[in-house]
DNA sequence: CGCCGGAATTGATAAATGTCAATCCAATGA
DNA sequence: TCATTGGATTGACATTTATCAATTCCGGCG
């Protein structure tokens, strides 16, 4: 299962790691190796500090965190990227949880590497900005769609989001279990079956988890989609 | 009312600041200046491009959204701290407005000697990856308390964040309008008085803007806060 | 001092969201 | 094929939160 000092190309072309020295990327690799973990493995759990960078070349992964016995899933990890940069820089502990979806395959690269490479290699640096920076303004816009819409808002957005990602078809499928997109959307999934069907006047129509929607009733006018919110890069 | 060139050492001995060369220092310090704010004054408009870094040396400015007509505010910034830092680095538009509360007094840095200065500054960027490391936490923080807490819950915490501030006193004065509070706390005004009366059973008293709190009515069994939401810092 | 105006509070009500229990449904494996 | 199982849906209901309107409170100012 284990590998020991991978040398996965798809790794060394990440924004992160494609500036910097090729011996710090030797001594980073040296010390990671790659797992494959089937579905529904916790990865990570909140609370414990930073031992390693996890980088998902394939399936995905759940970031989620708990509270009094309350969970919630804050964001999916999907490949080619890397998750819990922040907790591995400032060497504290994990805010969130992560657990995989589906059979997936991680690299796991130690903390301290990471911030030992961290201190000589200027590139690496830099491209820890440009991805920490992206990274907080994925999590503003997150913290702007809960504020400030309801959870049908939210919804039509999703959906709409969705429907740009697959090309702009007509119809496309949800890529996750309804209850952990109503996790991520703030509701219960009770709640998303009755918000699905409050979007029907708009055009949107649910069989299992296929989509089909109607562009001319209107959805957008009701979600009023926002690139501030709504657009995942910028 | 504008001053050029501004020495402050304050600024020089920001974490941002204090490790980088003095000629890349001084380069920035070159283009930047100074300027007194009255209270209520837009300084940031979310969907424009970021122009300069700002820094807050005295006062206090309010980060906040809008959309389809309604507004929340999202954080608080207080001296001595940049605020919109990503924005600026990714030279992308900004997310979130920000406003003064009081007069406050900003340095203003054009966004694009910053980034000239992150290019060739290594200690500079590796600052600012703390910074936004940083930063990154605080607003999962913000969204672990919005998804897995009631208003009720994120009130009791906010208080009991507040009493720790105030060295564990049994009263301190609330920083700032309840209304604004509200907004922080992402509930209505309305919802905010009702919610501190829902709060007496529990030791906290509210006399206009002094609050009162008897620890040992409970008030922590019920708002279980939690380092991994509510420490400020780490 | 008394008035003014904005914020805060209160009450009544509505809307949004959550909870609980009872099906329904579709995928899986014996 | 049929039984099992877990997610999804539905209905009934409770709770939470928002809205709207009417005061009340409080600080500044004439």
């Amino acid at each position: 299962m284990d590998m020991p000092s991978p040398d996965y190309p798809e790794v060394r072309r990440l924004h992160l790691f494609s500036g910097m020295a090729g011996e710090h990327y030797g001594a980073l690799m040296r010390g990671a190796y790659v797992q494959n973990f089937p579905p529904q493995i916790e990865l990570i759990t909140e609370g414990e500090t930073s031992d390693f960078l996890h980088i998902i070349l394939s399936g995905s992964v759940d970031l989620f965190s708990s509270w009094n016995g309350r969970e919630t899933s804050i964001a999916t990890v999907r490949p080619i990227s890397t998750f819990i940069l922040a907790a591995t820089i400032r060497d504290a502990p994990y805010l969130m949880s992560a657990r995989t979806l589906e059979k997936s395959r991680i690299v796991l690269i130690p903390s301290q590497d990471v911030r030992a490479v961290f201190e000589v290699d200027n590139e690496f640096a830099r491209a820890i900005v440009t991805e920490l920076a992206q990274r907080y303004r994925a999590i503003v816009k997150i913290t702007k769609n809960l504020k400030l819409r309801t959870s049908l808002e939210r919804l039509a957005n999703y959906l709409l989001q969705q429907r740009e990602q697959a090309g702009g078809a007509s119809a496309f499928d949800l890529e996750f279990e309804k209850r952990r997109l109503a996790s991520l959307l703030g509701m219960t999934p009770e709640n998303l079956s009755r918000a699905f069907k409050g979007l029907r006047p708009y055009g949107v129509s649910v069989k299992g988890n296929h989509i089909v929607i109607d562009i001319d009733k209107g959805i957008e006018r009701f979600a009023k989609p926002d690139p501030l919110i709504d657009d995942p890069d910028s």
